[in-house]
DNA sequence: GCCGTTTTCGGCCCGACTGTTTTCAGTCG
């Protein structure tokens, strides 16, 4: 762990505690703020603290900056220790039970002696919570409900379920009677890597008859809860759908709102504030006069706050209030920029569809064009190509190309990354090649200082054009293998090697923050899908998403290089050698 | 405890829903 995701957790404990106690919520929501930008700061917490420029992190003040000076110096938080002496231990867990907050958790530990969550669940089932002043045999139940939820780890899910099933949900509401204007919202809308519930807005003029059919459709096996204007599902397939009905006049407005971040729409309001206005979900207005002057459109509301429109991928309150302030947005890539896709796999290994096929494919997505990159020989689970039986699909696709106008295959392969860093075809063969990906697929144990230096080796090959899945990451199954991230970014810049966002729904790697960071130190990136059947180059938009959060621009993704540039970029570091 | 395009002191986002209440507190996002 970094030693700013560690403050982080500590920072996060103290407003846990502090809420337990029931202190200034300003000061709790102070140390939440400062705990998620460490959380997300990619930079060098350290090296701030010795320049003496923590103070330029937003949310951290005098206070917190002598707070993280202590820990990085003696490795603890003075304070915190005094905290946690003043709670009862074992009690902050039961804050994590969804449906108790600082008051219940108060009046469970000092009126019934609960400090763990296998006691608080005892307590209820001998109906011990509900005979509690302001407690009932409802709540009792729904904390019975909440304690499940948490042994059942909070699942999220991946983008190639939410997206679909996000899809079919619009289009059910759209069809509706007197539905106008359907959207998703939420962290699907923000294209998060992973969902927890889907959110979703819809305008029309009676909201009761679209909550009566959502919650008597097909999707729902459950009302989890339902009010005049907002109601939440269970699906069959577990999944949680938060569908709001607003008045078309305020749609806008509550696409801003349901979109989030919770952090972005904070600092949206404070702003607000400042300029004697009041943000909601159905409008911008004057506070004191009460007037509306905004709310139809979503860019209205921005634009009441003399914001331009924020991409909802930038919500996350990561500077991207002050770049509009300043008219210093990024100019996000979008879908008519890209030129092509990397990292194609086809039934030459272990893709499911022929050549032929994701050449079509391709060609019909409107790509210029498609990097064919079955594997090699070591990875064998993947029937890894021969050299010859390479050499024999170059010759196939070299006779494929002479049919198509205005469309290329690109002759490549995804190639093992040896132990030692050498690749695992000779340079022989990938001289021949017109785009090389370079990927580790073994000994993920090893240690960082091993793991960089493979794959900074890898880098330095003049034939290695992209690394692929830089940190090896598969959503819920492995975690990143050990990668010195900084070193490997400041390698890929050098080196002009690529690195990948992988595209695939159970990787997306790098995430966004790394991808973001990668960016900054200078290295090229390339979004891939990493196809292995013709259904797969759709990830590509999940890949968007992830460029988009990490506010890639055009210039700084390989998939907009035109197929010249491109095949020149690569001409280059060959000839650096 | 942070922070300033009205403020270096005095603010700090805003509303829906639930359950247990006779008018509202707690929780959530």
């Amino acid at each position: 762990m970094t030693p700013s995701k560690a403050v982080a957790a500590l920072f996060a404990q103290i407003a846990d505690l502090l809420e337990y106690r029931e202190e200034n919520p300003f000061r709790i929501r102070a140390y939440r703020r400062a705990a998620q930008h460490l959380e997300r700061f990619s930079g060098d917490v350290a090296a701030l603290a010795r320049e003496g420029r923590l103070k330029e992190l937003s949310g951290i003040g005098t206070d917190l900056a002598e707070k993280i000076t202590e820990y990085l110096s003696t490795g603890k938080i003075a304070a915190l220790e005094r905290l946690r002496r003043t709670v009862p231990p074992g009690v902050l867990p039961l804050l994590e039970v969804p449906g108790v907050g600082p008051k219940s958790a108060k009046a469970l530990t000092e009126r019934l002696g609960i400090t763990s969550i296998d006691r608080l669940e005892q307590a209820v089932q001998r109906h011990r919570v509900a005979a509690l002043p302001g407690f009932g045999a409802q709540k009792e139940q729904n904390i019975l409900k909440g304690i499940q939820i948490i042994r059942q780890g909070r699942a999220r899910m991946h983008l190639g379920i939410a997206v679909p099933l996000a899809q079919e949900l619009v289009q059910f509401l759209e069809r509706l009677p007197g539905v106008t204007r359907v959207s998703t919202a939420g962290s699907l809308r923000r294209m998060r890597e992973t969902i927890g519930d889907l959110d979703l807005l819809a305008a029309a003029t009676r909201p009761s008859g679209v909550m009566e059919a959502f919650c008597h459709s097909s999707f729902c096996v459950r009302v989890l809860g339902s009010g005049r204007t907002k109601s939440s599902i269970l699906t069959a397939d577990g999944v949680q759908v938060d569908l709001r009905v607003v008045n078309p006049e305020s749609f806008g407005a509550a696409l801003q709102y349901f979109t989030g971040s919770k952090e972005h729409n904070v600092r949206v309001r404070e702003l607000a504030r400042r300029r004697g206005l009041k943000v909601n979900e159905y409008g911008v207005f004057r506070v004191k006069t009460g007037q509306r002057v905004a709310g139809r459109e979503e860019a209205d509301v921005y634009q009441a706050l003399g914001l331009p429109w924020i991409p909802p991928e930038l919500r996350e309150d990561r500077g991207e209030l002050e770049a509009a302030r300043t008219g210093t947005l990024p100019r996000l890539v979008e879908t008519k920029d890209v030129r092509g896709d990397f990292h194609i796999h086809t039934t030459w290994s272990d893709g499911s569809d022929p050549l032929e096929d994701m050449a079509r494919a391709g060609q019909e997505l409107g790509y210029e064009y498609l990097a064919i990159c079955d594997h090699s020989p070591s990875l064998a689970v993947a029937h890894g190509m021969s050299v010859k039986r390479l050499r024999q699909q170059m010759t196939k696709i070299r006779a494929l190309n002479r049919r198509f106008t205005r469309f290329r295959l690109l002759m490549g392969a995804e190639v093992d990354i040896l132990a030692n860093g050498s690749m695992d075809y000779p340079d022989a063969v990938l001289q021949d090649l017109d785009f090389v990906i370079g990927s580790i697929h073994s000994g993920f144990t090893h240690s960082e200082a091993t793991l960089t230096r493979r794959l900074v080796t890898a880098m330095r090959n003049p034939y290695v054009n992209l690394i692929a899945h830089p940190t090896g990451r598969l959503m819920g199954q492995r975690e990143p293998y050990a990668i010195d991230l900084e070193a490997a970014f400041r390698a890929a810049a050098e080196t002009s090697t690529a690195l990948e966002l992988n595209a695939y729904p159970t990787r997306l790697d790098l995430g966004d923050a790394a991808a973001h960071r990668a960016k900054d130190v200078g290295a090229m990136l390339a979004i891939s899908t990493d196809s292995h059947s013709r259904s797969h180059l759709q990830y590509f938009t999940l890949g968007l998403g992830l460029a988009r959060r990490a506010w890639v621009e055009p210039r700084h993704l390989l998939n907009c290089a035109s197929l010249d540039q491109l095949l020149a970029w690569v001409a280059r570091k060959r000839r650096r050698r």
